[in-house]
RNA sequence: GCCCGAGUGGCGGAAUGGUAGACGCUGCGGACUUAAAAUCCGUUGCCAGUAAUGGCGUGAGGGUUCAAGUCCCUCCUCGGGCACCA
């Protein structure tokens, strides 16, 4: 018994210390950092701000801090700017590669409700979490850029930028309906609700119409479409962008109520089926519908109304796949035939989009149609097949044709009638061309706490007209027209805190709870809330201390509202370019210079919300002239999502998250990052896989032995012509790999390269060091390591990138193959300058091509210089 | 319903219209080792055959071409986006 025990415990032993050698030979973690600290010790990747080389800003989408900390899917993206980063550096770009927070929001907000914990104290601690995990991946990023949208020196300038908007008349208040959860007392965010239910607790919502800070996005609509022509994007984000900006061209027409002075305005895209046009109908939320209902129909319209109100978006739209409506009883005079056309009240037809009314052609629209079966409303034909193709022309029909039952334009084609019917009734000044968008204007407010404070305050009516006289800095900040809201019956009247007194912070709070009334928590701080406000140069001072002296002082109240999270990250990647600055957003000089992110990654997710508000309030800064550039990025890439093992979407309830601290462990930064980067294209969705990581791991520890081999180093140019040829082959296809984001191929060919150094007796040490070069960008620690091994000065990203030698790719002797209709049949070898007759001569005696075209007739012959001859044959 | 994108071995994936399956993983066989780990060598699309070799093969069906994973048409499946926007 003892004699097995103490063969298993020397086992164990000697098993510990060769574990021990192993380590010795790749001790990534020990590498790994040993390199991070050179980098921030040495400031490698600092970017310069008056350099005289090009420059090249690779950006990532920053993250939220989450108290989850990273996944493995995070440093996806980063990884691949990095790599562009240390490409373009060793290509002599100086290079920006920044990382920040994007740390307001609503986690750290909802643990300060559980726990009491302010977000600050949250946030402070997640980021740290954060920032510890990414530089244990090893990025080659500037970190005295670093920047936090909840810092008030950050959060300064996104109130600066709402200021200007105030200022340009592109901010406005209204009622908009928003989620509200009576149980809770609290307005609830779209990803709060799940099935109609708040995600906490399960309590049913309902839409309410509460008062929000809206931003006129919807005045740059054009400017948005038009933007999308200069951007390098995916095809898919910008039609995205434009599906959901939804710019259609039509017709804005009058039909005249009868028996009434009004006419009813509708918008219409196919004014060419105007004569198809049998009924009418408007939103319940129409102004003109009390007018329109006659008294025998009231009692049902109201309670058609009610009902309608009560539907959340959801039912009006998703779910409502029966058409419902109600007769007003009114009618209207066909503004060109003049007969009664009967007009209802249907929720099918939105309020927010067009007129909030329409002309109904059930003949050559699916939704008019579906109604018109179902009320027996008539249904009239106005657009004909051309080809009478009756099963293609079946109603409702959407297509183009030929004008029908449509007076004195029948026969006309329909497509090239719209603009003749247009200038129509333009002339009898019935109607005219008209443009809608189905974007609708940005709610920029949350009744939050964790947010920027929005800096406006309220004033009375008479104090507002005051200001307006007043010289100071507030009078030249007013927008053209007033911005106001109406509280408890009263009207009150915006007015800005001014950029001297910016920041306006975050106050202290007790309780984090949202106010129980639809308003922010910081409507619950009166010391806050109420102040004494100078109407020419905006000081405000609570009212709890004594009012100033001096006319121009005020009562006022805060504006209570926050900004979305989107707020800090619409203009971030300008603040890199420029942290520090007081004085300025960004300097006028640096941006010049830095212009736009060259890169630009992130999820496809943001394919319109983020891309869309950032892409506006950037050209909004470009037309004040804050900025030289009018669209912020210029190249945009999307990395797909990372699966887990199983293929499914990680998530802690599944229990298949990876965590990088737990690869990096085992594997370290370098296989992380290099195999994040095998895995497949980059914007693939592709499964995480255990295994695989071996394999680049594996390739890692070849080129660590092979760089650590000094027996097998040679001095001088590399000898062996096969190694020579295929060094330069690997420098060609690595090098454009990179340019084209293709990281897989990358690697592929320098796994081919060290196989094939692994196998020789002998290389030189040139040839290693220039392949440690290609591989630096992906796998930065290692490459650091062994190019100091083998004799160089790091930092090896400061080497200049190796160039291609094409001339060595063009081999004195070429491989042609031999096809018989296409099939693969035999090869041969010739000299360079064998002619296409010797060639297709040597084909057609070569043994297994004799197989397939004795006793048949060669009918093509075909030769592809240089690679291949393809015999056709018959018979 | 509409608009995109993608379907290639057991798996992840390579292939300017020109040798399909590079590279990696897995499996199998072997070397080294007392043994293991590590490392290395060979092999690994399917079918037939001891083999040489032949046939089939890139979601399905058709087409263009001397030649199609790649281009065109129809369809199927999966993924993403939009969804009563007149």
């Amino acid at each position: 018994m003892l004699l097995p025990n103490f063969c298993k415990s020397f086992i164990i032993k000697i098993y510990l210390i060769k574990m021990a050698e192993e380590e010795k030979q790749y001790d990534f973690l020990a590498i790994e950092k040993k390199w991070q600290k050179f980098w921030e010790e040495e400031k490698t990747f600092l970017a310069e701000d008056n350099s005289e080389k090009e420059k090249f800003y690779a950006l990532d989408m920053f993250p939220y801090p989450s108290g989850a900390g990273l996944h493995i899917g995070h440093p996806e993206g980063y990884v691949a700017s990095d790599i562009l980063a240390r490409y373009k550096k060793a290509c002599g770009f100086n290079v920006l590669h920044p990382m920040g927070w994007d740390a307001f929001g609503l986690p750290a907000e909802q643990y300060a409700i559980k726990t009491g914990t302010h977000p600050s104290v949250t946030t402070q601690a997640n980021v740290d979490n954060f920032r510890r995990q990414i530089k244990s991946i090893g990025f080659a990023i500037d970190w005295d850029r670093e920047i936090n949208t909840t810092d008030p020196n950050y959060y300064k300038w996104t109130q600066w930028i709402f200021l200007k908007l105030f200022q340009r008349g592109l901010a406005y208040v209204a009622e908009k309906p928003v989620w509200w959860c009576p149980n809770l007392l609290a307005v609830l965010a779209n990803e709060e609700v799940v099935d109609g239910k708040s995600e906490v607790g399960g309590h049913p919502v309902e839409r309410r119409n509460l008062r929000q800070v809206v931003l006129r996005i919807t005045a740059y609509a054009e400017k948005l479409i038009a933007g999308l022509d200069e951007l390098d994007w995916p095809n898919s984000t910008k039609r995205q962008q434009k599906a959901w900006i939804g710019r259609s061209e039509g017709a804005e027409v009058q039909f005249v109520i009868e028996g009434a002075d009004e006419a009813l305005k509708v918008y219409t895209t196919r004014p060419d089926t105007l004569y198809g046009a049998t009924y009418m109908v408007v939103a319940p939320e129409h102004p003109l519908l009390d007018k329109l209902v006659i008294p025998e129909n009231e009692n049902e319209v109201k309670a058609y109304i009610q009902a309608a109100a009560k539907k959340s978006d959801l039912d009006r739209t998703d779910l409502a796949k029966d058409k419902s409506g109600v007769f007003t009883g009114s009618y209207c005079l066909h503004p060109l035939s003049g007969e009664k056309v009967p007009v209802w009240v249907a929720d099918y037809v939105l309020i927010t989009y067009g007129t909030g009314a329409i002309m109904a052609v059930p003949a050559h629209d699916e939704r008019d149609f579906e109604f018109a079966e179902k009320f027996a409303i008539p249904i009239k034909r106005v657009i004909a097949r051309v080809d009478g193709d009756e099963e293609k022309s079946k109603l409702p029909y959407s297509g183009s044709g030929i004008m029908v039952n449509s007076a004195d334009y029948d026969g006309l084609e329909a497509d090239k009638c719209k603009a003749q019917i247009i200038s129509d009734l333009e002339a009898k000044e019935i109607g005219k061309g008209a443009v809608n968008y189905k974007l609708r204007d940005w709610i920029f407010s949350r009744q939050r706490y964790w947010g920027e404070p929005i800096p406006l305050v309220w004033v009375s009516r008479e104090d507002f007209e005051k200001a307006k006289m007043t010289e100071g800095a507030i009078r030249d900040l007013l927008p053209e027209e007033p911005v106001t809201s109406d509280k408890d019956g009263v009207t009150l009247y915006a007015l800005p805190i001014p950029a001297s007194e910016l920041p306006l912070k975050l106050p202290e709070v007790e309780k984090y709870q949202p106010s129980g009334t639809g308003e922010s928590p910081l409507a619950t701080i009166p010391d806050w809330l109420n102040i004494w406000y100078d109407l020419a140069t905006g000081l405000a001072i609570s009212q709890n201390e004594a009012k100033p002296n001096g006319e121009n002082w005020v009562s006022a109240t805060r504006e209570t509202n926050t900004m979305p999270q989107w707020a800090g990250s619409c203009w971030y990647h300008l603040r890199y370019l420029d942290p520090n600055n007081t004085e300025h957003l960004v300097d006028p000089e640096k941006e010049e210079y830095w212009g736009g992110p060259d890169f630009y990654i992130g999820g496809a997710e943001h394919a319109v919300l983020h891309l869309l508000y950032a892409r506006f309030w950037h050209r909004f800064l470009h037309d004040e002239g804050v900025l030289a550039h009018p669209e912020p990025y210029k190249k945009l890439f999307h990395q797909g999502l990372i699966l887990g093992e199983d293929g499914n979407k990680m998530s802690k309830s599944v229990g298949n998250v990876v965590s990088p601290d737990v690869v990096i462990n085992a594997y370290g930064a370098d296989s992380l990052r290099l195999f994040e980067m095998f895995l497949g294209p980059l914007e693939a969705v592709k499964p995480w896989s255990e295994k695989g990581i071996e394999g680049v791991h594996r390739f890692l520890k070849k080129v660590f032995r092979e760089a650590n081999s000094a027996h097998k180093h040679l001095v001088g140019e590399e000898k062996n012509p096969e190694t020579l040829r295929l060094l330069h082959e690997t420098i060609l296809k690595v090098t454009e790999s990179i340019e084209d984001l293709r990281f897989n191929v990358a690697i592929s060919q320098m796994m081919i390269l060290a196989n094939h150094l692994q196998k020789v007796e002998s290389f030189s040490i040139e040839t290693i060091k220039t392949l440690l070069q290609l591989l630096a960008p992906l796998a930065p620690h290692l490459s650091e390591e062994l190019w100091e091994k083998v004799g160089g000065t790091p930092s090896i990203v400061n080497q200049a990138w190796p160039q291609a030698r094409k001339e060595l790719l063009v081999s004195d002797e070429i491989t042609i193959v031999f096809q018989v209709n296409g099939k693969l049949r035999g090869e041969s070898k010739f000299s360079k300058e064998a002619t296409k007759e010797e060639i297709i001569s040597k084909a057609k005696e070569h043994e297994k091509v004799l197989a397939f075209t004795t006793g048949k007739e060669i009918v093509k012959e075909i030769y592809v210089p240089g690679k291949l001859v393809n015999l056709a044959v018959k018979g």
